[in-house]
DNA sequence: AATGGATACTTAGCATGCTAAGTAAGTTCA
DNA sequence: TGAACTTACTTAGCATGCTAAGTATCCATT
């Protein structure tokens, strides 16, 4: 039989993850840019987002399992978003050591306003690609998470 | 008609962008992970890499614009790795401005040494998704770049 | 009720991208 | 030839992820 046919991903370079890296870059790069002027950036405007979208009154810790991200990367933006005024924190009623957090009215007129920059930064990102071809590509990239999460496991168990 | 039905890349949250950068971190983490033992990091490894196939003797201009990062963050991957003995940097004969790089024989066996680590990864990574998807996916990530430096551009403008 | 182990959060500091601004050297053109 | 650009690189400092380690509080169990 014949060799192989080299496949157009091989060519994906220097390496998947690097060009992943790099394409989240220029997306985060033309957000940050959009949304400067009001005093935003993307992890201010992402944790805001996705308090709405958790539920205001939700701890630090259900916020930081919504973005995925670790409790010390959050603990920063949450000041930066206090000291702009967009969000409060208010102690626990339930929990003496956990914080609930709440969007103010200047923190959900943002949300709304930003909303727009976002929409319209996604389309770009769209731009000349069908349907199809974004369904394959968003169940390869949930597929891929699951595998790096997989490989973080055994290697952690290694 | 029937209005649009949902699509499952709308499904990407909190944004595309955003999920992009995670699986990306995913990913680093599984590098960086594997590669520890080594002295190595994704960043570092990434440039070494590079730099075997921009070819030695290249200057850090012409290895930064391979790996589509500044300058300036390519300064303090090279100063490490000099640090670790894998490159050297010789003064440009033509251009006394410029250094030209080049990997010692460390460097060359450590590239070596470090490709069955990442394409283990890799495999990992691409585990459970055919040539098929795989191939949209490249496509799409191609195209998202090009359309995010667009985007970019445009906001520049503005 | 005391004790030992989770859990919620903070602080400190690293990794790695970026921009802004500075220096030295090359290039161009009146 | 000398002034004005441009280019190659560095330094400084921000943005934002992470881990490690510390504090306060909660819970489960003896």
């Amino acid at each position: 039989m014949s060799a192989n046919k080299p496949q157009l991903y091989e060519s994906l370079e220097p390496s998947l993850g690097v060009f992943l890296g790099r394409v989240f870059r220029h997306w985060r790069s033309a957000v940050n840019k959009a949304v400067a002027h009001l005093g935003m950036t993307e992890s201010r405007w992402t944790a805001l987002m996705l308090l709405k979208k958790t539920g205001e009154g939700c701890t630090q810790q259900a916020l930081a399992k919504s973005l995925m991200i670790e409790l010390p990367s959050l603990t920063r933006t949450i000041k930066q978003l206090q000291e702009q005024g967009l969000i409060e924190r208010r102690p626990d009623p339930n929990d003496r050591r956990a914080h609930c957090l709440w969007l103010t009215d200047s923190g959900r007129e943002m949300v709304d306003e930003l909303a727009g920059y976002i929409l319209a930064i996604r389309r770009e990102m769209y731009e000349g690609l069908s349907d199809e071809q974004l369904n394959v590509f968003a169940d390869v990239l949930l597929r891929m998470e699951v595998n790096a999460q997989n490989c973080l496991t055994k290697l952690e168990e290694a």
